[in-house]
DNA sequence: AAATATATTGAACACTGTTCAATTTCAAAT
DNA sequence: ATTTGAAATTGAACAGTGTTCAATATATTT
């Protein structure tokens, strides 16, 4: 029966398209201003056929978190794969996270801060499996630098890959959300990575 | 001309009716369900007078901003400054703030997430001082522990801050936003005041 | 009592997410 | 070739949103 696998390449074809519109206009114009209609009229159909492939907004939302993870965050722990010192590991992974939050605030918004996403998960009953996947692979990283002699062996695990998510996550946020205005810095960017190694340091010494 | 007076008290009683009816609608529904004619059916005015005391929406919510520094931040640093030693003032701070901010989710987003906020002060050409009066005690604080010998002399308050700053609203922001859900632990305000103290451990001992 | 100034209204505009009966499209069965 | 049935698609409708503004009501001054 290949007709049914093209109807079926069809309608994938048809999200997809509803899917890369969204995305556009979400990069574009950010969440508050990605509407339904936008998207649909963007690909030439009617309001209703997004219904046809998801289940609200939010699940449109969520599918697109979905690939933001994919392509991003999985690409950060990727380029990082082949260091094989483990904690220059962890460093850069820190700072790669840094630097793609401040360069994809849409995206990271999407990933990290907007509620919309978690409520398309909670409605499904879905685990927030992309998070838990990043979180295992800082342990991961985490572990090794206590196994490599960086790290005491006392440490644990997850209350560091908390502190370590926390700290990245506080300085992107702050600075996407314009609250670090207040630190009349000529190269604010800069300050916030000159900071993140002082944090860098701060972990190693007394981890050490 | 006490008519004048009289006919201000009476434009402020609006103002503060509009104000306290919006307070009252955001805290119990959050942002998003916090609409224009909500707050005019509950205080029975037409939609239209709250254009006579904001500029617009994002302004309305500007000035619950300004309420919630002014009653809780403020009130936070009030709270420890009768502590002697800086160091443990510092601690508190931190403590108290992560206790502040996942007690007032709402308030807490209103103050260091939405982005209306500081559309709204851009809009009027103002600074933060709100943020920066916060800012600014804290760096006082280290510059405190600096002297006291807590703190070696060659550190940047300016790093300190932002790195501290950012960890506790990493922490406050990541649990608010349903983000630490990932890990499956028993008492998850727990862990992170748990991890909060780690990180402080590190923080005395690598600045030393 | 008339004129002025201010406060307040509520309809209107252009949007929003979502639903659903009606329509179109198209392959399968007769 | 025509009917049947199922799926895809539509677009109007509903109840909501922020915002504007001419019209109205109220209160003060002349």
């Amino acid at each position: 029966m290949g007709i049914n696998e093209r109807k079926e390449r069809e309608r994938d074809a048809v999200k997809d398209l509803i899917l890369s519109a969204a995305r556009e206009i979400f990069l574009a114009e950010g969440y508050e201003n990605t509407s339904i209609r936008k998207i649909a009229t963007k690909i030439e159909y009617s309001p209703g056929i997004i219904y046809n492939h998801f289940k609200d907004k939010n699940d449109l939302l969520l599918a697109l978190h979905d690939k933001a993870f994919e392509c991003k965050i999985e690409a950060l722990f990727l380029s990082v794969q082949n260091m094989p010192d483990p904690l220059e590991r962890l460093k850069a992974t820190g700072r790669g996270y840094i630097q793609y939050g401040i360069d994809n605030p849409q995206d990271y918004e999407l990933m990290f801060i907007l509620s919309c996403t978690m409520e398309a998960l909670a409605v499904k009953e879905e685990f927030w499996q992309d998070g838990a996947m990043a979180i295992n692979m800082l342990k991961q990283n985490i572990v090794e630098c206590m196994e490599a002699g960086y790290f005491r062996k006392d440490i644990n695990p997850d209350e560091i890959s908390l502190i370590l998510w926390s700290q990245v996550h506080g300085l992107v946020s702050l600075h996407n959300k314009e609250r670090l205005n207040i630190y009349a810095m000529e190269d604010q960017k800069a300050f916030m990575f000159r900071s993140y190694d002082v944090f860098l340091s701060m972990i190693q010494k007394s981890l050490s």
